[in-house]
DNA sequence: CAGTAGTTTCAGCATACGCTGAAATTAGTT
DNA sequence: AACTAATTTCAGCGTATGCTGAAACTACTG
């Protein structure tokens, strides 16, 4: 149809090309995903893809970049008063989650962590900037590290079985009963006293 | 060097054949796992593949396959005493997940599950077969599945962090430690009351 | 020893992949 | 209107993929 050259304003192709790129790496996983089918979902040509994101490596690295004050709300409920601050860090982020742009981001970083260590770097970047901060505030320095992989532990779980998989009651809940039943458990980690039964402090790395 | 026919005793290639693909699947994924890697990781000629599991998805079906009795021990923590048996279920957990053969194959579904069907529904029957066996018994019908799914949720964030991933001080600690932190939490979400602020029943789908 | 079923090897087809280089086209500047 | 920089298209390279068909070979049966 239309010959060569720009079309549209700077940086409408790119965007189209990232959106598709999330969409396959989030559901059909990053190996699976072809720079020719995400060229073909966003109704570009393939060469595009490479102008833009030079690699494949590349395009994943821009696939998940976060948004500019990604998952703030999360690091919002790290502010709350301890007693209810298991509840409210539950609610952000399924909060989060709810959101489909996140998810999507989420999604595809999680589905490529095992596999491609770029990912496995962000994810880790994502605990310690949403999880660490729900636990760094009125806490002792040797528990910190232990209550927050607890707290990601369950959190992980829920993500998982609700959102990744689909699977289970857990997946099918409004997210207020959600809420209800995870709260108490994140509470616990957060704050109650840890079992003391093998030395008291957790040996870290 | 030798030339074509049968070698060693029957199956012993289609063997190899497997635990190579199982070693690919579990750490490099199964869509970035190559019929001809699997055959040279194996020792063997990459016709062989296809004549013993004829197509790719055949060789994933056969490597999900659970051995015989698989999580025999997990199932056995469902017949401990209700005020005991969330502990045991933790325990049975991890020592199935420490077994190297075992943590292979349920890993390999873990990182398939989101992208194969097939490995998608193996994940659905373990998680039947392991995780409601422990609730199944002297619980009411209406909170079976509830329970099962909360406790699932706890378990496969520890799975994730600890064996998948290998993330934070979860990862780290020791066996028995593990045990200890998780144990209660299991044992809330199979026996304690549950939170009735939603509808006393839990909505099932 | 002939015959047969099962196993292994080999050559190759059709397709897809990531990536490159250069030409064609556009929009903006002077 | 000439020039320039950025963008889009196109043709194609080298390689890899899953899979097929048939030949070569072994071990066993009669």
């Amino acid at each position: 149809m239309t010959g060569r050259g720009p079309r549209g304003e700077r940086g409408e192709q790119a965007d189209k090309i990232l959106a598709a790129a999330r969409r396959s790496i989030a559901t059909r996983g990053y190996t699976a995903t072809s720079l020719r089918s995400v060229a073909q979902d966003a109704g570009v040509d393939p060469g595009l893809v490479h102008y833009y994101f030079r690699t494949k490596p590349g395009l994943l690295e821009a696939v998940m970049e976060p948004p500019e004050a990604f998952g703030a709300a999360v690091a919002a409920a790290a502010e709350q008063p301890i007693h209810q601050r298991g509840r409210a860090f539950v609610q952000a982020n399924l909060r989060l989650w709810e959101d489909p742009a996140a998810a999507e981001i989420l999604r595809a970083i999680i589905l490529t962590a095992a596999q491609e260590p770029a990912a496995m770097k962000r994810l880790r970047q994502l605990f310690s900037q949403l999880v660490l901060a729900v636990v760094s505030h009125s806490l002792t320095d040797d528990e910190r590290n232990l209550r927050a992989s607890l707290i990601a532990t369950q959190i992980v779980g829920l993500v998982m079985n609700r959102y990744i998989w689909q699977v289970g009651d857990i997946a099918v809940l409004p997210a207020d009963a959600v809420t209800d039943l995870l709260a108490p458990t994140i509470q616990r980690y957060l704050a109650d006293p840890l079992p003391t039964t093998l030395g008291d402090r957790p040996t870290p790395r």
